[in-house]
DNA sequence: GATAACGCCTATAGTTACTATAGGGTCAAG
DNA sequence: CTTGACCCTATAGTAACTATAGGCGTTATC
């Protein structure tokens, strides 16, 4: 098939399958006389694995690693445990921070009174560390 | 002050205080005679100002119209107001599509029983939708 | 006064995962 | 035979920096 049909099947684009093969995530396929890509069967299966890792929060680089591993399916399957154990740690850390960015900026804005700009305490709060009504700053 | 110092002062880094130069976000300075910037204590409170904003996760953009805003202290703050709420109902977004990408890897996890890559479940979930057991996928 | 260590300067490229654009060739239908 | 949809390459842009190279300025010590 040829690369647009690959895009819609594995619901990717055009743009990102070529971008996939420069970084060597997907092999280049033989090409047409005129120099058009050809892919198989195998490939679009490489290819929606490659989307849902990346649907599932994996980088790239994750992908590679992962795609290595399917390549020796006799090997133990603890570096997979492992990368899913580190992305959940890394995505909590996330939740967390991200969590605590929201509460801050919820207290910075009850701190509003709807004023002018003189005398906004959002702006006031934003300005510096120690003028700053959030209990983390 | 010159650049090293005032990086200190501000919890920043030299590059990143010329990169916040080049962006416009903050005033070019005077320069000594052989070409070194010279910066004030008002320099200082604009830089303290970005960083902490960064801290509170406005985007550079967004810094750069809170920059604007407060350079007009008889207006009114509404549209800071709706800064902040953009930026809650933003992080608010972010913090679910966190956490569901984390249930999805814990479900994923949960399928490991420790083998060989052949019959990984994890991998085999990550192959396609259809043989994934998230309930999202 | 020489030298070393540090700070400052510019300009460029790299990071992540794509997306967008320009400028061109290919293919099938009407 | 031409139109429109598809394909090709190469380059630049996105966010917010960080890193590197190569070259001056400044300051302290010997």
């Amino acid at each position: 098939m040829k690369i647009g049909t690959l895009a819609k099947a594995a619901d990717s684009k055009v743009v990102t399958i070529r971008y996939y093969e420069k970084l060597g995530l997907l092999e280049a396929p033989p090409r047409s006389l005129s120099g058009q890509r050809e892919y198989s069967a195998e490939d679009l299966e490489r290819l929606k694995f490659i989307r849902h890792c990346r649907y599932h929060g994996f980088s790239l680089a994750e992908v590679k690693i992962l795609i290595k591993l399917r390549k020796a399916p006799e090997g133990n399957c603890a570096p997979v445990d492992n990368l899913i154990d580190s992305l959940i740690a890394k995505l909590e850390t996330q939740i967390d921070s991200v969590n605590r960015l929201r509460q801050n900026l919820i207290t910075l804005k009850g701190c509003c009174h709807g004023g002018s700009i003189a005398d906004c305490a959002i702006l006031k709060g934003l300005s510096q560390r120690d003028s700053c009504p959030c209990s983390a700053c």
